[in-house]
RNA sequence: GGUCGGUUUGCCGAGUGGCUAGGCGCUGGUCUGCAAAACCAGUUACAGCGGUUCGAAUCCGCUACCGACCUCCA
């Protein structure tokens, strides 16, 4: 399979061309949400993210296998391994079964990527129901010498597996670095160093969430699953693993740990980390509880909001950016990309009533390379909307007829703004379904014709009249020569 | 403290040695009964200092500031 799309691999710190390990399939995981709260802007950018590269290797004509992962077990509250199962502290708090909690927020966490249009993956496995899976490669793993058990938790020895396998190698820390800014152990703890992560915990009786094991009823550490359920769907080796950068240390880490120690060898052949969302310069998270939620976004909910935006707008201004930068929220930047995207699909909406000539004079071919390029280039996305914007001004030059361009060509043109817009970037047009929106959509046309009438026969009293009440209802109306359109703000 | 990254015009944000990024905003214009919308045109930058080079936002060094990770986090 030919093609000339590059990856910043974060193993080597370098762009690499991407060569699949088994063309013409394409093997990709990514680290998807811990369901124990509803999605935010930062699930938005790993979502998108990762649902371009998927559709990108498709366009390129590969067959994905996309895994993302819905964790929903095994996140420990705290460190030192000694914290509540996070689903559990939420069950408690809403008397609720921890599944039900689970289920609650992972069915809001689909209806939110399904608004921003982002596809499903081919294979979206839980941590719960892969807990033989996870027990078996910790069987692997303390058989390869790389795990102890002490009072029924078994824990990855990192300074063992350090002799053999550098550890550290993608986050780019050393061992003995780690070691000296870990926190002394009290003394109390179990582990033999504090670098030393659980690969199975011990649950005490109260503990909801438990598997019977070998080495007790407990549940699996919190790295684990996304070794054992990549390997059962991708297969030891695979292509693409991909997560936000704030789980490149420890989680990915220990991941390459994991399977390393477990397979004896490393899974992953090009390992991509999308940036944060930054607030204030700040990274949005829950931790810093500075986050706002899609819900919110979507519905103007949210004291730093001033309005409501639209998914393809939340979409659109992800897009905006590279993937690999940090992104500022801010209301001026999801205005700007409210309305550069109303231009964007306006344009392309334009396309179907362009006429054409026996020549052309305008240049599409190096357009269509450009975005090509743009793409190949690290998946740069900021880049190719930067050049379909520009071509906007070529595409109402064409309406207008200031320019003229060939069948062939329009043919050409129109291909590359559907493939890349609708198909790649994934950025809709909005939908007006639904009745009610039909009978508003006629009334407003109804109301308007009317107006026109009062123009025509100079009652532009009645007109004014009607156009105000309409804009003091957030109609804005757009008078044209024939007739007007309108919009709701 | 350790490791890594960033600092681009009013705002967001591309850009790794010479070629207009782009969007928003702003200013002007076209259209229009008027207004809005739409469209067209114009608009400004590369944190500071020093170095390399014919030439640097882009490479190197120093300084300042900001951030991320080092504990769960997309």
């Amino acid at each position: 399979m030919i093609n000339n799309f590059h990856i910043y691999n974060t193993l080597t710190r370098k762009k690499e061309p991407f060569e699949a390990l088994n063309p013409p399939k394409v093997g990709l995981y990514a680290c998807g949400p811990t369901v124990y709260g509803d999605a935010h802007l930062g699930h938005a950018r790993q979502a998108i993210t990762f649902d371009i590269l998927f559709r990108y290797l498709q366009h390129l004509g590969y067959k994905v296998r996309y895994v993302r992962n819905i964790t929903d077990v095994g996140h420990l509250e705290n460190d030192a391994d000694e914290g509540e199962d996070k689903i559990q502290v939420k069950a408690r708090l809403e008397s609720l079964e921890p599944m039900e909690v689970v289920q609650h927020y992972m069915n809001r966490y689909h209806m939110n990527m399904d608004a921003l249009n982002v596809l499903r993956p081919s294979i979206e496995p839980r941590a719960s129901g892969h807990i033989i899976e996870q027990q078996e490669l910790i069987v692997k793993i303390m058989d390869a010498g790389y795990a102890y058990e002490v009072n029924g938790s078994v824990y990855f020895d990192v300074n063992a597996y350090n002799e053999t396998h550098p550890y550290g190698q993608l986050s780019g820390r050393k061992v003995e670095d780690l070691l000296s800014n870990t926190r002394a152990l009290d003394g109390q703890s179990e582990k033999k160093s504090g670098l030393d992560f659980a690969l199975w915990k011990k649950a005490d009786p109260l503990h909801i969430m438990q598997w019977p094991s070998k080495w007790s009823d407990g549940y699996p550490g919190w790295h684990l699953e996304c070794s054992a359920m990549s390997t059962k769907y991708l297969g030891e080796q695979f292509d693409i693993h991909g997560g936000g950068i704030d789980l490149l240390f420890p989680h990915h880490e220990c991941e390459i740990a994991q399977n390393v120690a477990g397979y004896g060898k490393a899974a992953v052949r090009y390992w991509m980390h999308n940036n944060m969302i930054t607030i204030g310069g700040q990274k949005m998270g829950r931790s810093f509880g500075n986050f706002i939620t899609l819900d919110q976004l979507f519905e103007g909910d949210h004291a730093l909001l001033e309005q409501a935006y639209g998914p393809m707008t939340i979409r659109f201004f992800i897009l905006q950016a590279h993937y690999r930068s940090t992104l500022d929220f801010s209301n001026e930047a999801l205005k700007a990309s409210e309305k550069g995207l109303i231009r964007l699909l306006n344009a392309v909406a334009t396309l179907d009533s362009i006429k054409t000539s026996d020549t052309s004079s305008v240049d599409v071919a190096t357009l269509e390379e450009r975005c090509s390029q743009a793409m190949e280039d690290d998946m740069n996305t900021a880049k190719l909307i930067g050049l379909l914007l520009g071509g906007v001004n070529i595409i109402h030059k064409l309406a207008e007829g200031k320019e003229s361009i060939a069948e062939k060509e329009l043919e050409k043109l129109k291909n590359i703004y559907f493939s890349w817009v609708y198909s790649v970037l994934g950025l809709e047009q909005p939908e007006e379904s639904g009745k009610a929106n039909e009978i508003t959509g006629d009334l407003i046309t109804m109301i308007l014709n009317l107006r026109n009438d009062a123009k025509s026969s100079r009652d532009f009293e009645t007109a004014d009249r009607i156009r105000k009440e309409l804009t003091n209802m957030g109609i804005t109306v757009k008078d044209r020569k024939d007739g007007a359109d309108w919009e709701i703000n």
